[in-house]
DNA sequence: TTGCTCCTCACGTCACGTGAGGTGGC
DNA sequence: TTGCTCCTCACGTCACGTGAGGTGGC
């Protein structure tokens, strides 16, 4: 029987417009039918269906680029949801450099400081520059699998946390879904932890490495959204 | 003498491109010299320093009308900064949101379940709905200033943490550059949270009640980015 | 002379929102 | 008959990136 719903019926039940509807409906997402040209459209169970979809996979943050291969072309959602995750953090990691860049500004500006001459990147001292270089050792072992190797760099207290068991299974998680690994982008460091980017073929990542002394003491795995300029 | 320097240089000097300058200088958000309608512009000292500014504020999130604002006609930066900071960390709520929608989701594919039917929104238990009045009757404190009133609904235990002179401080903090209070928006329940939204002025915010049984064993002050509609 | 970099248009981006002007059903 | 909602264009969004086609200085 092919039972149809009207436009408006249908977008009170899905929570959208008519608008988005003829916007999909050009794009090729869904299809309605019609009485005559300039008649309103009516959509059938598949279609309000598809189209349930798609506003669900929006709402969960993926492109229309991305929802037409999935629902069009059939391609499997879980791994481009499990990369879109990763963009996610990535974004979250983008927001939270801004934040304390943003935060240091209005302190400067609170104390009466000219803003425009706060610092946006941090020269290394002699000592960030060791650290780096053993942050980029520590590195190293993580992308060529030698996680035995990066015990001696340890702090003795965080050796028996750190095992290579553990690292491994972190690491293999963080890399699961980036692509293969393509350079090592630039370092900064603030306080007592050094940033390293990290650029593999679907996203980039950030590694963080914080010292004491001249030992790790913790290692954090984030991804980063290449876009931006690294200025911390 | 005024001199002036090649845009090339500038551009190499400043990490930028001349479509950049060339699009400030449409927007009049700086001027710059040529000898010739064809010939190469030129930056005097004055409009490099400007330029700097505006990549300065442009690094921290600005849009450039909100930079056209500081620049062109003066306006105090230090508010609109912290404004600015508020409205990122709504960002950075809303992607946190969207990420443990993603991990359900992906959680459920992992499972063999049907994406499509993964809850977006949770209904409310009957104990989620009288936690969900408490939280309102919390929040109300809040806005009347009320804050000795909300001791009886805290948990014993944090009584001594919670007291009206911190709850004060936090919530001043909270509304310092919102302003006015609009009015209350949804609710939502996850786990023994209850989350509900808030309008201001100018931007939104979300009040997360923990609870334990009855009572309340935490509160969470966020921003909102208002766009969105609240999934969770 | 050959590159190189600058220049001026002007289109494209992303997912619709928002008029303007018109039509059909209740 | 008057609203109401649908319809079809078609522009606008934000901050530039990216050609196409041309010119001037080293």
């Amino acid at each position: 029987m092919n039972e149809t719903r009207h436009i408006s019926e249908v977008c009170r039940k899905l929570g959208t417009t008519s608008r988005t509807i003829r916007y999909y409906e050009q794009l090729s997402l869904l299809r309605t039918v019609r009485e005559s040209r300039s008649a309103p459209r009516r959509l059938d169970a598949e279609n309000i269906e598809k189209l349930r979809k798609i506003l669900f996979l929006r709402k969960i943050g993926l492109s229309l680029e991305e929802i037409t291969e999935i629902v069009r072309d059939g391609t499997d959602a879980a791994e481009l949801l499990r990369t879109k995750a990763n963009v996610i953090y990535a974004e979250i990691t983008v927001l939270r450099q801004r934040i304390r860049l943003l935060e240091k500004v209005t302190k400067a500006a609170e104390n009466g400081d000219d803003i425009y001459s706060v610092e946006l990147a941090q020269d290394f001292s002699a000592e960030d520059a060791v650290r780096a270089r053993l942050a980029m050792k520590c590195i190293q072992c993580m992308l060529e699998r030698r996680f035995a190797d990066m015990l001696p760099l340890l702090d003795a207290r965080i050796r028996h946390i750190f095992t290579p068991e553990t690292v491994s299974m972190a690491w293999e998680r963080f890399c699961r879904d980036s692509g293969a690994f393509r350079e090592t982008g630039k370092q900064s460091a603030e306080g007592n932890v050094i940033t390293t980017l990290l650029h593999f073929e679907k996203i980039s990542g950030v590694v963080k490495i914080a010292f004491e002394e001249e030992r790790i003491a913790g290692i954090i795995l984030e991804y980063w959204n290449g876009k931006e300029q690294p200025y911390v």
